[in-house]
Order: structure tokens, then sequence, then C-alpha cells
DNA sequence: ATTGAAATTTAGCTATGACTAAAAATATGT
DNA sequence: ACATATTTTTAGTCATAGCTAAATTTCAAT
């Protein structure tokens, strides 16, 4: 049987392997950190998706999804991503607020409902942070954007995706109007990792921290 | 911490407390039967429940809820009863298929959730089965309404609630345009517990098996 | 009042998925 | 290369919530 914890950790390992900060290989403590749980629970449930044939485990070395696993995770995602941009189009929730309602309901809908509001939404591609949405068939894919950090004085783009990690950070984000499709331009860098300055949209100008800047992603001009 | 297994027997056993059916007492056996458990695992749960002080429980004899029991209960078919009026209303859910994807869904949202989807359906008093939904204070009332099973030959009513307990019924019910709000009469009645013959609405005449009429709660001129 | 049937509880087991502490393997710095 | 630090696994525990089988209590009928 698929229990939630079962599709949380194959949720969990795909993002992680598709991630480009971890280079390759997802080991059992990035797993735990980012489940939350201790190292030792996250052993034991890694042998156990191995015995189910959902990933590849060597010992020490880390993990891999199998086709199986990957397809229950991609499942995972697309139930996630679909209930977030639900909860915002129709319920008129706010971004920092849809991951944690979604990551509970994500397990409990059925296929029925999946369809419901893929329908209901007019079949989006995209998440409401920007994320692609899995096909029904598990296709997906992971366009390259830029993160807004990286950007130098003088450019412009325009906002394609923001990470979901941090209520409070969407929560600020909101605030300032740096929305999916936003055009900006940055207009001057400071030194030493110092905040950029932006102009976001038509005529706002704010000055944003680094972390922020780099958990912004853009379509560069 | 509340439970999803918590939440279901207080529900069940508050329905039980609110049913005609039984005289009064509510025991392990029949939760047993209601929830699809060992009666073992009944009296397990009982006796926790009863620990948490949300029932009183006399051994052999039966359970009854206390006020904060009562209060859970309510909140939870609060829930599922907004949800299920959401799912027909808004998502286009037939009336057999409402009640299970409720079951799951009740125990996954949030007090936010709850609060939109109340407001989407413009605060509703009664649910997609005719049940009254609970305040989010815990008030509910009981109208008594009359078995359409009881109605005599001539007689005509309103529908005002049906059972939820039987999905086929459900279906069958829906396809016969036995809904809510549906003024019918009673044409005929065969005697020794035959069937009914029935006009729905202004033309329609059916059948009806005395199983399916003492499922529809009606309201008589 | 007693006996047999039915309902209920107790006792003990199982699986899931956490945890801590200790042991083992791997990685790192000199 | 080797000692130490870090990571990972193993071993053993706990809580939840189900189960079966056996013991006990209650109920019903004579």
């Amino acid at each position: 049987m698929l229990t939630q914890a079962i599709e949380d950790y194959l949720k969990t390992i795909y993002k992680l392997q598709h991630s480009d900060e971890h280079g390759e290989r997802v080991t059992t403590s990035v797993i735990a950190s980012r489940m939350e749980v201790a190292a030792a629970s996250a052993t034991n449930m890694i042998k156990k998706l191995a015995e189910m044939n959902l990933l590849m485990y060597t010992p020490y070395q880390g993990v891999e999804l199998t086709a199986s696993g990957e397809k229950i995770a991609l499942e995972t995602i697309r139930h996630h991503r679909l209930i977030e941009l639900y909860l915002s189009q129709a319920l008129g929730y706010s971004w920092d607020q849809i991951d944690a309602e979604a990551d509970r309901l994500e397990h409990a809908i059925s296929e029925e409902f999946e369809d419901r509001i893929d329908e209901a939404l007019g079949y989006p591609t995209v998440g409401a942070h920007g994320e692609p949405i899995p096909t029904k068939q598990g296709q997906i894919d992971h366009p390259k954007y830029r993160r807004l950090s990286e950007l130098q004085d003088g450019q412009s783009a325009v906002i394609r995706r923001v990470s979901d990690r941090n209520p409070q950070m969407l929560r600020y984000m909101e605030n300032l109007q740096l929305l999916l499709g936003t055009r900006i331009e940055v207009t001057a860098k400071a030194p030493f990792n110092g905040p950029m300055q932006l102009k976001i949209g038509a005529a706002k100008e704010v000055s944003l921290g680094l972390e922020v800047a780099g958990s912004i992603f853009v379509e560069a001009d």
C-alpha cells in the first residue's frame, strides 16, 4: 500500500534529485533534513522503499528513484501543484498559505478530484509558484531559469518561478508585487553580496536582499 | 492529538446517539459494525476516548459523548457536510460520489479551508443530502421528518433529506429525480410491505420499494 | 434460578513509522 | 597514512490502531 509517508518520501527524493543544489547524490542525511525526521528514520524508510522497488539504494552512498518510484512521485507532485493552484485561483488563498494546505490534501484526493480541478483550472501546465505541473502520464519538463540574484546591473527579466520553501518570504514577495509574469529591471547592484536595486513593473523601486533574489527565477531578455 | 481514527469514532458515535433506530444505548458492537472494525478494536478505542474525557464509558453497557467529545464530532461532521456540498455544487460531483471523497478530505482540511468553502457556498445550513450542517459554534438542530415509506395512499409531501449510507441507492434515487425539494404524491400502496406507487414532480410515475422509500425523509403537507 | 447464547473485554500479536543510543563505515585534515 | 570527525546504519523502544482467540459478563429462555 501507498501510505502518506511513502508518497512524501518519494516526492522529497524526486525534488532533491532534480534540484541543482545537490551534486547528483541524494543521501540519507539530505532526505532526513528535508523531511524533518531523524537520519535513522530515513534509513528505515529508504530500506523499505528499496524493498518495494521504488528506488535503488546503495548503503552509505545514496538513493535513486526507479521508474515506478518516479511515477508515484510525479503523481504526488501533480496533486500538490494542482491543489495549490486551485486554492489560490478558486478559493482566494495567498501564496504563503497554499503549500501547507496542499501537503495534507495531496494524499487525500481521488483521481476524480484531480480530474475535476484540472478541468476547472483549464488544464494548467504551471503551478501557483511557477513550477511545471506533471501531466497525468508523468511527463514534465524542467525549464532552466536564472536566479534573479545572478542578473547584472541594467538587465531586465520576467519572473517565471519562485521558491515555495519559506512562507514568510512568499508573503514578503507577494507584498512587493514580485509575482509570476512581472517584469523587473536591475537598476543597481551593491558589491560584496549586497542588495540589488530593482524596478518592479512600471514604476516601483525596491532594494532586495540576495537571499530573496536567489529564490526568484527569471527569464532574462 | 486528534488522529483521523479518533475523529471517525466520535463522528460515528454522535450519529448513532442521534439516530432514531437504536434505543438510546450506543454499544461496542454497534460502533464496531458501523466502523467496520472488530469489536475488540472498538473496545480499545473506546477506552482510549474515555481516558481522554471525550466520552463516558460504562463497560458492557455503552458510551455517551461528553461535551468535548460532541464538540469534536460536530466539527468533523461540519467539515464532512460542507465538503460534500462543495463537491456537488462547485465541482459537479454526483450524489453517490461525495460521501467517500468527503470521508478522506474531512480530516485533511484546515479551518481556513472550512471558512473559504463555507463562504463560497453562501453559508449553507443544509448539506447535499439534506442533513443539517452544524454551525462553527457547534449548534445543530434535528428536524423531525417522516419516512416516505410511512405515508399513506393519497398523501403528498416534499423530499427534505435522504440517507447517504448506500451509494448505489443514491444513484438510483438521483436517476429517478428523487431530489431534495421534489414534491411527490403517493398514488397507491401495495399491501404486505409491497412497493409504493408515486408521482414524482409533475408527471412521472414510479413504483418504489420500501427499502428505498424508508431512506427518503419528507415533509408531509 | 440456571443454562446456553450473544455481547464484550482481555491478552497478546502485527504493521507503520517515528525516536535515541551505539556501532560501523566513510570522509577529511595533517 | 592515519587519527578524528562526520555520516550512516543497526539495535532496540514507543505509540497508534488494527487483528484473532480466549475469557468474562450480560441477556434471554426455560
